[in-house]
DNA sequence: CGAAACATTGACCGCACTCAAGGCTGGTGG
DNA sequence: CCACCAGCCTTGAGTGCGGTCAATGTTTCG
C-alpha cells in the first residue's frame, strides 16, 4: 500500500499492490509517501544494471502513473458506490482467483483492507463504504459471510456499477495469479 | 492540459502542462486521455536516441507521476477552498512571474482556464469555484479585476489555505518562467 | 446592436460526512 | 472456560458541504 498523510491526520492511500506488481524508490521518497504491507509480503529486489530490469521499470512507472490518472479521474468526478464498485474489481484483478466450484463470471478473494483502509484509498468514509458494500451484497451483485471475503457473484452489473470504463490496469507481468 | 473523459461526459482534467513541461505519448495513448492546448503553444519534439533525452524523459514521466499522486490526495481528501488555493499556486508555480513594481511576495499571472476548466480539474463544479476565488478576493489574498488575470496578494495566508504540505512539483527545467 | 460564452450570485437540495449506539470477532488474562 | 476488552463492522439519525437550478451581469465578437 503506497499511501501519503497530511499534516491534520487526513490520509489518502495512493495505489494497492498486488502480486507481480514493481515498487521505484521514487514513488515512496516524496515527502509524506510511505509503502506499507497489508499482508505477509514476498519482495525482491530488482538489479538496474540489466536493460530487461531497466525497461520493466519503465513499465512499472508508467503502469503507477496510468493508474494514479485513472483514480485522479475517480477520486474527481466519480459517486461513492461507482468507487466502491471499482475497488472490489481492482482487488479482484489483483488478488482474485478463479475458483473450481464457482461459475464462470464469480471470482473470490481476500480484502486485505479494512472498510477505513477501503474509505482512505476511495475518497470516502468507513461507514459510506460500509454502507456501499453492503448494497451491493443487497443486490445480489457480491457477496460476503465475514467482511474478509468478498465473493463477485455478477461481474457485468458490477462492472456496470462501477461506471463502465475500465482500461486494463494490472501489470502484465509473468505472475500467477495465486495468493492466499 | 491532459484530460480523461467518462463516457457519459464528466469529464477530469489530469494535469495542466506549463512551460518547460514534457509530455510523454504513453500519457495520452490511453484510452478516453487527450491533450490539448489552452493556448498559443510551441512544442519541440525530443529525440530518444539521445541518453540525455532519455533521462530527461523519465525524470518527466516521474514528475507526472509525483503530480499525478498529489493530485489525487487533493481530490480525495482536501475541501473545495483548499483546493482552489491549491490551483492558483500551482499555476502560479507554472505561469507567473514576478513583476516590476509588485510587492516581495506578490505574484501575477493569466489563467489560461475557465472557472469549469478549473472546476474539471479540481474535482468541482464551476459554481463552486467561483464562490472559492471570490472568497479568497473578498478576504484579500488573492486579487482580480478581469476573472483571466489573478493576482498573489498574500503568498503565506494562500498557502495555508492550500492546507499546508506544498511539495516542490514544478519541472527543474532550464525554462525561463516568462510567458504571455 | 445582438448573440454567445463565461462569471457571479442566490435559493434549494441531496449525497456523503458526522456522531452515536450496538453487534461481532479475536485476543488476553484471571 | 469465561469475562473482559479492543478493534472493526453495521446501521440509524441528523447535518453540512458542495451540487443543481435559475436568474442576472459581464465580456467579447461578429
Amino acid at each position: 500500500m503506497v499511501s501519503q498523510m497530511l499534516a491534520d491526520g487526513r490520509r489518502q492511500i495512493l495505489d494497492i499492490l498486488g502480486p507481480g506488481r514493481l515498487l521505484h524508490a521514487s514513488v515512496t521518497d516524496v515527502a509524506d509517501s510511505t509503502a506499507e504491507t497489508l499482508s505477509p509480503t514476498h519482495l525482491e529486489r530488482r538489479k538496474l544494471l540489466d536493460p530487461l530490469a531497466s525497461s520493466e521499470l519503465v513499465e512499472a512507472v508508467l503502469l503507477m502513473l496510468r493508474r494514479a490518472q485513472h483514480h485522479a479521474t475517480l477520486l474527481g468526478r466519480k459517486t461513492a458506490l461507482e468507487r466502491v464498485a471499482y475497488a472490489v474489481l481492482d482487488l479482484a484483478d489483483q488478488f482474485g482467483a478463479r475458483v473450481r466450484g464457482l461459475a464462470y463470471a464469480e471470482v473470490i478473494f481476500r480484502l486485505h483492507l479494512t472498510r477505513n483502509d477501503l474509505a482512505d484509498w476511495m475518497g470516502l468514509t468507513g461507514e459510506t463504504v460500509s454502507r456501499c458494500l453492503n448494497a451491493l451484497k443487497r443486490q445480489e451483485i457480491i457477496g460476503f459471510d465475514t467482511p474478509e471475503i468478498i465473493l463477485i457473484k455478477n461481474l457485468k452489473t458490477l462492472e456496470a456499477a462501477a461506471g463502465g470504463d475500465r482500461p486494463s490496469l494490472v501489470a502484465r507481468g509473468t505472475h500467477p495469479a495465486t495468493h492466499p
